[in-house]
DNA sequence: TGCATTTATGTAACCGGTTACACCAAAATT
DNA sequence: AATTTTGGTGTAACCGGTTACATAAATGCA
């Protein structure tokens, strides 16, 4: 692998020289840049990016730290992030904590020294733990934890005002007796789903004590919970999921048990998985736009590494309703929030 | 930022010393490891990765690059890669070269000097200037580049077998009269694709000359397609599409069209997306593992960078075929295939 | 007790670039 | 003609670690 000094020497000027001409410094003779030029594509010549980052004190990477690789979901993600950080110019660098907190601390740990800022996307922390294992003056910022608990900019998706919205709208169309089938009880997206469900029909429900059935979302939960409510016979007349795969699975075991959708039955998801738009009927979902969570969080990071010490802000973004053929209601949009916060530290002092 | 000359001062020792009690070298007096490891945790010492690796001529990280980040078949590859590169202590540098083949020289000489190993998804490109961009002795492996055009390993689908394989089974399923969508023309894999559905229908086709109807991947190709065949009545039992996306939107015209599936028409897509199994009827297709391809990827690079010198190796992955109810034919399993392939250099000398 | 061997620590070079500063020749000013 | 200014180039320090080698202290053995 041929160096900057290899080819300083076979261009006859001192390795100074030759890295003024390769980047472009405008103190260089032009017969002398040529020289230098020339030699450095005779030898196939590439910059060992890792030793000018030294010097730079610059990587033009960002670290990408994420739960796990699973799904359209994460993709999505890294689309969006790439998509403006691409433009600026910067590489990313991933890694995968598989879920746990001591994984997250030690990919962080991995990411020092080797990239500019940091998108992490914590899994179910301590809040304190994670403030401790973020690198001291290392950009940073936080995907889907809730703001508040730790002064770092962050966007996260709505997920309460989603669902609540969802369960709105079911009631507006006609539906009394709606069922919550709920994620994992360790995940914070399902525990927000979960609490605008109740939320909503606490406040416009009526008297029927809302039903929430256990899932983990997976289609397998969603045919459950649906085998349930027929085994059981339990009078409902709309199936609130907490995501499209459990939607999914729920709607298969209606259509076979003869169950008419919407008509008997209104069925939402949450999510807008590319899949909710093929299902027969389509189903009407909570539309979640992942990209652009990650190409929000991209500019806040964007943010922060040119201009310096801004307020920690806090983006929430919000879903809209996409109504579909599983439910009987108009489509209803709704508008993005952005929330600026003060750092913690201006509230202190 | 706190660096180890910090640590080595605050715990009375040479840098030397410092490095070594971090590291867990043996030589060096429990006290004294006692007293530097105290002074790391009490300055929040982490190390710089960069410098690391400058100086250990290792990064334990592992270039992608790849040609977009859009949909399913980009988050598989990654999760195959990852699965494998996170066993063995390897991080992942993500790059998008958007398609060009000057973007993925450009990706190829970021990844310089900040990766140990490449794994690339070459665009259609010419193969001299690909070789021309790789950096000497940075070990590679490509993605689905077709093999024996470079002295590369490579892995790759076998996007031949495959098509040829669905094809044989819609003839000896009683198909007669398939015709193919096809994929866009600048496309390997689309190509491929045709290739094996026109060798089959040449061979064991009889003497019907089989239709090839245009199309660019998307569902509205798909639906297109279909549009064309009913508005022109033409005579056909069988629609292989050369995806699984325009077999969905053929799909869903068919079924508007009051058309059979399969009695009528049978039909067949290409890759099994997630959504396959949830059309109506469940989509009959040729079941591609690209986290599979991924993980073999993968592996091939680390046998690269543990063994050293072996010969260049290539994998064609088999697909198999699945299915479902899009078709009348039963489920057929195919093998994996593995090639190996003595280095150019052997057979020159 | 004296000498050889082992072991812990320090010194300094190095990885591959960038850049502050020194230097010298050529051009501009007086 | 002497002096200052300008600008291209080289020298060497530096980024933050690791490690070959030197050295001093501790141990083993005769």
């Amino acid at each position: 692998m041929t160096t900057i000094r290899d080819v300083a020497r076979s261009a006859g000027v001192s390795v100074a020289t030759a890295s003024r001409a390769l980047n472009g410094h405008l103190n260089v003779t032009d017969g002398v840049r040529k020289r230098v030029t020339d030699a450095a594509a005779a030898l196939n010549y590439i910059p060992h990016s890792g030793a000018r980052s030294l010097t730079r004190q610059r990587s033009e990477a960002i670290g990408v730290v994420l739960p796990d690789l699973f799904g359209e979901y994460f993709s999505e993600l890294v689309r969006g992030i790439d998509s403006v950080a691409h433009q600026a110019g910067f590489q990313l660098l991933l890694s995968n904590m598989h879920g746990s907190a001591q994984g997250t601390a030690s990919a962080i740990r991995a990411m020092r020294g080797r990239v500019d800022g940091l998108l992490i996307m914590p899994p179910e922390t301590d809040p304190a733990y994670l403030a401790a294992s973020l690198p001291p003056g290392l950009p940073t910022v936080l995907i889907n934890y809730p703001s508040g608990s730790i002064d770092i900019p962050s966007v996260a998706i709505d997920n309460y005002s989603g669902a609540r919205a969802m369960t709105e709208a079911l009631l507006a169309g006609g539906c009394k007796r709606i069922a919550h089938i709920s994620g994992p009880r360790d995940n914070r997206d399902a525990r927000e789903r979960l609490r605008g469900f109740v939320d909503a029909m606490r406040e416009l429900g009526g008297e029927y004590s809302p039903l929430i059935l256990p899932g983990d979302f997976t289609e397998e939960a969603g045919a459950e919970a649906a085998r349930l409510i027929i085994a059981g016979n339990v009078a409902v007349d709309a199936l609130f999921a907490a995501n499209d795969m459990m939607a999914v699975g729920c709607l298969a075991v209606l259509r076979e048990a003869g169950i008419d959708v919407p008509d008997k039955v209104a069925v939402a998801g949450f999510d807008d998985i590319p899949l909710a738009r093929h299902t027969y009927p389509a189903l009407s979902t909570v539309e979640v736009h992942i990209a652009d969570m990650g190409a929000a969080a991209m500019s806040l990071l964007l943010a922060q590494l040119q201009g310096g010490g801004e307020p920690a802000e806090n983006h929430l973004l919000q879903p809209a309703l996409m109504m579909r053929g599983t439910t009987t209601i108009r489509h209803i949009k709704m508008r993005r929030k952005t929330v600026k916060k003060h750092r913690l530290e201006r509230e202190i002092t």
